[in-house]
Parts: C-alpha cells; structure tokens; sequence
DNA sequence: TGTATAATTAGCTAAATAACTAAGTATTAT
DNA sequence: ATAATACTTAGTTATTTAGCTAATTATACA
C-alpha cells in the first residue's frame, strides 16, 4: 500500500502533474526545459522531479552535466495509471497551455535556454 | 486539472486508502464500522469520509442518525481508477489484514458495534 | 589546473493537513 | 419535553510539504 500512497502523493501536486502532462508530449525533457515550463528555481524543479523519479514513475538519464527526463514506461503495473492521466490531460486547459508553452521552448536548444536562463542572450547576432 | 488534483489528494493518505479497500469488499459500511476499523475518533473518521465524498469517489447516504458510504460507480471517469486501486489492493498485505478485522466487525450489527464504542457491553446475556 | 555551469542537497519559512478534544446538529427514545 | 446518541464542525497542535536562497557536487571548457 505504501507503494500506492507514493504514487498518488507524487502525483497529488499541480507542478508534478503539469510535468507528467510534458513528458507524454514530448517524450524526452531536459531539467532546464522543466525550469522554464514551471518557472520555479532549479532547486524546486530538481526536487520535484525527485519525488516523481523516486516514486518510479519517471526515470532520470544523466549526459555530461545534463539531465533527461522520460516517463518510466516499463513497470507495467503503472501501465493503467498512464491511460487514465492521460484521459485526464485530453481535456486539461492548463495542459493545453503549457502545450502551447511548451513549443516555444523547445523550439532552441538546451543549450541556448540556459543561456537565457542565466540571464544571456539567448542566439547572439539573431 | 484541479479533479486530477483532489482525486489523487482524496486517495493518498493511508487511512482513505484502507476505506476504499473494505467498500471494495464490502459494498457498503456505516461510519461507526469505519471508525471501528481504522481505531480513529469519529471526528477524525468523519473528516476522512468528508474528503472523499469531497473528492466525487465515495457517495453517502443518511438515514436518520446513521450514515452509509458506497463507493461512487456512477462516474464514467473513475472506473479506469477503480480498476487499477482493485488491483493494487489485491496485492496488499494492509488490506489482507483489514479485511480479516471487517469480518470481525460486520458480524454485529451497526446497533450492537456503537454500543461496544461508547464503552458498554456488546450484547448482554452473551 | 582553475573556472564556469547544470543540477542536487541543505536549511529555512509559510501553507496545508491529519490527529485530537470539545462543542454543535439532527434524530431517536423515554 | 428531555435525554441520549450518531455524526459533523470548530479549534488546537504536530507533522508534512512546496517554495525560496545558499552551499555543494559533478562535469565541461579555457
């Protein structure tokens, strides 16, 4: 049961949810992605994209000093969770949202988005 | 996405969980069966069913002094969350252990179980 | 080798929540 | 009518949690 009550907890918070909504779309996020869809600190995000991998429901990819994200699709016991979030998130206005958000940041690259996000330029000479 | 949000929120505190598990097994139960097998104050009890009627999962039904809890299966949107609780809940050692204590519970009446819950004998004469 | 950087961890604060006791409400029984 | 009773609501306290800033870790680059 304990089992149960993570998975729920994890997914009992707006931000968490509004990542599992990504991650369906998109497949493959980077933290500075996360970052920029939430508009919370790196601190936040990491730490809720713990509480997510923690509860097996993402896995986390580590390249270099980047970090990917990606649904964890093979436990197959979460297979049911996924359609019924799913379902959910087909008739979400805030998914739709972020789904708008979404396309503009992962329009540049990684790269370039944290360059933003420290205050840069984003492409300089464009 | 705020009905995600408290359907998740409704169902990730482990004594919720443990009613949902005996409205599985047994369609329907009155608080003082719901007090009884969570050893909680009514008061505390009662705030727990408040959440999950709150949350659409759960419907009640009052009848003069006494109230009933079922679970809510008119909801299209549940039934693929029912499906994947029942099957999580068939795997669980805490729900095995509920339901040997509601075998216990449900074999004297609501009438008799509040009385032994105020402190007086169950059924004199026995 | 030292510096910059992406992400995480530690430590703090404010808000949410689960538990309790006590008071209140609605219904039954005497 | 009065008392008893099944449940709910109000108010309090302790714990959890989401957010932040600051410090730390691990990797890349000059």
């Amino acid at each position: 049961m304990d089992l149960m009550i993570s998975t729920f907890k994890a997914l009992s918070d707006r931000n968490r949810l509004r990542v599992f909504g990504a991650l369906f779309e998109y497949d493959e996020l980077c933290a500075c992605q996360i970052i920029e869809l939430l508009q919370v600190t790196g601190a936040t995000a990491s730490r809720h994209m713990g509480v997510l991998v923690a509860a097996g429901l993402v896995k986390s990819k580590k390249d270099g000093r980047w970090v990917y994200y990606r649904l964890n699709r093979s436990n197959e016991n979460l297979t049911g969770m996924f359609q019924w979030l799913k379902a959910g998130f087909n008739a979400s206005i805030d998914i739709e949202k972020d789904s708008i958000a979404l396309k503009e940041i992962t329009l540049v690259s990684p790269v370039d988005l944290c360059r933003k996000q420290r205050g840069e330029e984003c492409c300089p000479g464009k």
